[in-house]
DNA sequence: ACCTGAACACCGTTCAAGT
DNA sequence: ACCTGAACACCGTTCAAGT
C-alpha cells in the first residue's frame, strides 16, 4: 500500500501520517500504525524523525504550509486581509480530522506552527501599529483560531457520532430563533479582535471616551 | 500515603490526581501512577470513573471551583468585571503545573470546563448585549485564555529546563526595548475582545464608521 | 540512506472475584 | 462501597545489525 513500493523519504512518511490521520484521527495515530501503513517496522520511523512530537509538528506544518496564499488586493486593508487570512487557515484546518487540535498541540509544545502566526503578523503589518501590539494582536488571533476550530471539529465528531444533543446548542438556538452557521460564529469572534486592534491604529487615533476604558 | 489509610472515595482520588499534576505533569499523570499514589490497583480507579478522560475532566473542573468568586463593585461595567474573572481563571491555571493544557482539553472533548465559559458569560450580562453576542463573546474569551495561558505554561516549562532561547521572546525584547511581563500580554489581549465587544452594546451605538467594518 | 528484529519499560481497560 | 489479581491488547523508544 506504499506508493512505490521502495524505500521512504521524510516527506513520504508525512505523507502517509497526514492520510492517516484523516481516517482515523489523531488518537489513532500511532507510530506502529503509521509504520504498518508504511509497510515498515515501528523502528524505522526514527531515522527520520528523532521522536513522535518532532513527526506530529512536521505533519502541523504541513497542514499550514498548504494554506493557499492570500493575495491582497490593494485597496485592502489590515483588518479585511486578516479576516481572509484566518478564513484560510479555518479551512484548511477544517480539511482534516482533528486538524486543529494537532496544530494547536504543536504549537503548545513550542515546535512548529510558526507559518499561521507569520500570517497573521504579516497581515497586520499593513495597518499602523507598534511592533509589540502586532506581536500580542497575531498571538490572540491564533489562540483565538486554532480554540475555536479545535471545538467546532470536537462537536462535529461528537454530532457524527450520536452523542446526546448538547445543551450548549439547544442554547444558541432559543436566543435568536435561527442557528447561526459555524462559519459565522468564527467570523464574528475574530472580527471583535479586529475592532479591538482597530482602536491602537497609530495614525488614525481611536473613538476616544466612547469606549469604557479597562486598564 | 494515601490520606486516612482505609478506602478512598471519588474526592480523595481528584484530590491526589490533582497533587500528582502539579508534581510530575500532564504526561506523567497515568492512571497507574496514580493508582500507586493512592496505594491501590489501577482497576480501582475504574470503580470511581468510567475512564481516564472522565477523571481528567473531573480534575479540571475542580480546578475551575476552585477560583475564587469576583465581588463585582456596583458600580463595576461588564468590562471590568470581565477582565477580574478572566484574571482570577488565569492565576487559578497557572497555579497548577499544565493546569490550562488539562482544562484546554476537557474542553475539546466536550466534557468540563462549562464553569469558566459560565462565568464569563455572567460578567457580559452585566452589559446590554444581544444573547448571540454574549455567547460569542464568552466562547472567543475562553479560547484565547485557554490558549494564552497553556501557551505561557508550556514555555515556563522550557526555559527551566534550559532549551534554546525561543527567537520569539528575542524579537519581543527588540521591538519595545522592555520585555513586557506575560501578565500584561495576557491582559492587552484579553482587552483586544473587551473593546471589540464595546462596539456591540445595544443602547450606546458604537463609533459608527471610525472603526473599517470587516462584514 | 533506509530498514529489520528483538527487546525494554511502559500504557488504558475489562472482569471475575473478594471483603 | 470499594478493591484485588490477572489478563488483554496495545504503546513509544532504543539499539545492534543488516543492505
Amino acid at each position: 500500500m506504499a506508493a512505490g513500493s521502495v524505500r521512504n523519504s521524510r516527506e513520504d512518511v508525512i505523507a502517509v501520517a497526514l492520510r492517516l490521520l484523516d481516517e482515523t484521527g489523531l488518537p489513532d495515530l500511532t507510530m506502529r500504525r503509521l509504520a504498518a501503513a508504511l509497510d515498515v517496522q515501528p523502528s524505522a520511523l526514527y531515522w527520520h524523525f528523532t521522536d513522535k512530537q518532532t513527526l506530529l509538528a512536521a505533519v502541523s506544518d504541513r497542514i499550514i504550509d498548504r494554506v493557499p496564499s492570500v493575495r491582497p488586493r490593494d485597496d485592502e486593508g489590515w483588518a479585511e486581509l486578516a479576516l481572509a487570512e484566518a478564513r484560510a487557515l479555518r479551512d484548511a484546518l477544517l480539511s482534516y480530522r482533528d486538524g486543529a487540535e494537532l496544530v494547536a498541540s504543536a504549537l503548545a509544545l513550542g515546535l512548529g506552527a510558526d507559518a499561521a502566526r507569520e500570517r497573521l503578523r504579516a497581515a497586520l503589518g499593513r495597518g499602523d501599529f507598534d511592533a509589540y501590539i502586532v506581536d500580542a494582536g497575531a498571538d490572540a488571533m491564533l489562540q483565538f483560531l486554532l480554540g475555536h476550530v479545535a471545538h467546532e471539529q470536537q462537536r462535529m465528531q461528537a454530532d457524527s457520532l450520536g452523542v446526546v444533543a448538547s445543551p450548549h446548542a439547544v442554547r444558541a438556538e432559543d436566543a435568536s430563533g435561527t442557528v447561526p452557521s459555524q462559519g459565522a460564529a468564527f467570523d464574528f469572534g475574530f472580527t471583535l479582535l479586529l475592532d479591538g486592534l482597530a482602536k491602537h491604529v497609530r495614525s488614525a487615533a481611536g473613538p476616544a471616551g466612547l469606549t469604557a476604558s479597562v486598564r
